[in-house]
DNA sequence: ATGTATGGTGTAAAGTTCACACACTGACAG
DNA sequence: CTGTCAGTGTGTGAACTTTACACCATACAT
């Protein structure tokens, strides 16, 4: 089967940075290459969009085929299409990110990947095509949007946290996310003027130390 | 002459948001189609990228070829991508914006347009395609650009005023960039505030009314 | 002289951001 | 039982930003 048009067209593929925490860091959901180009190598998964297909569709998709995550709401980025970014042919690029929890997520690598791996942001491998760029963009607007507005991906940073939390994991998790230190007097007034939490009037025990307040998030 | 692929390709486009100020309201640049679908229609400029140019230089050509609107600089609004939005074969475009001065600009309809002409953004015609959409995106980052940051687009607003101007007429033109009415005494501490303004020890005259100083702007 | 149309000016309140230091408490060790 | 450790919890002031708001000045026309 083959597939003839008067003039040529490039291919276009959805890519999709997805970024959790884990064990504390944050952490992008790459696979590796089963296929050439760039076999064996790391990259951002993704995939060609099919014809009758939304864009965010497609993507989720290959999310899923690759990696065998389902279900989380993307978001999209950005066309990338350097006409030199795929060796193969010319291929631009649809971008989408997300950020979704991953503890009992169980990645099953398929279709195009060999592996499906959570990669530490800091100790990232070389990567395929321009996915490095790619990825930095994606980082940074993570970043901005975790804390700035109360938005889905804002939401979604309490998916790190156990149903009862205390303000100092709460403030891990958006250290991570955002990339900086905050300040811990400051953060707690941000997260109770823009949150909904509730006391639940209890504490945790076992540590060396003080016990802290549990409390929940409601939405 | 026909290019055959083993899987189907997307075409791929790029539309561009031209926005100008004229007659102190806001308008955009559209063009008449020439060729179906939509011939006749009036539509946003575009079209297909060629597989050897990036992204933004192939939206600049089409923008050339179509309204003789050459040299300014695009900002990439995103990609567009539902399956039924060209009646053809699939098209996935690539939206551009960008803000420029229009008074000694010469339009020139070619290639696939019919004509080119400014539009009142509160006077739009039928678009073709999801042009609607597109160019409601991309009015909302416009305002949203505009007076907040010192960005690029920012300055390009002083485009539309002449060397010296007064005040007055600058805050005209970021209200109708911005879509809605600001402060007199506000505007004036804001633009005094981020922008390096030159006092030109000078008077407009002949007003029925108080003469108003010029300035000039120094980037 | 008067009317009219636009030019030009300042201040206070509210809100936001940021920096910053010390006492509290339970667990554990001795 | 006592001391130390380690993380918990709490408030204020300064700087800055944003917003709201009203009146006199000046040139021209009549």
């Amino acid at each position: 089967m083959s597939y003839t048009y008067e003039y040529p067209h490039p291919a276009v593929t959805a890519d999709i940075c997805i970024f959790s925490i884990r064990e504390g860091t944050l952490k992008v959901l790459l696979i590796q290459r089963l296929i050439d180009p760039f076999k064996d190598c790391w990259a951002i998964p993704g995939g060609f969009i099919k014809m009758d297909e939304d864009l965010v569709i497609g993507a989720a998709r290959e999310l899923e085929e690759e990696t065998g995550v389902s279900g989380v709401p993307l978001e999209q980025l950005g066309a990338y299409g350097a006409p030199d970014r795929d060796p193969r042919e010319r291929v631009i690029t649809v971008a989408f990110m997300a950020l979704v929890p991953s503890d009992q997520m169980v990645l099953a690598a398929a279709t195009d990947a060999a592996d499906a791996q959570w990669f530490d942001m800091d100790e990232l491998p070389a990567l395929a095509f321009d996915h490095a760029t790619i990825l930095a963009d994606a980082r940074a607007r993570l970043a901005d949007k975790v804390t700035n507005r109360v938005t889905e991906t804002a939401k979604s940073a309490f998916q790190f946290l156990p149903q009862k939390f205390t303000l100092a994991q709460a403030q891990a998790v958006f250290e991570t996310l955002k990339g900086e230190p905050l300040d811990k007097r400051n953060f707690r007034k941000w997260i109770a003027a823009n949150w909904d939490l509730v006391d639940l009037k209890e504490k945790t025990s076992g540590g060396r130390h003080r016990p802290a307040a549990l409390y929940s998030v409601d939405f």
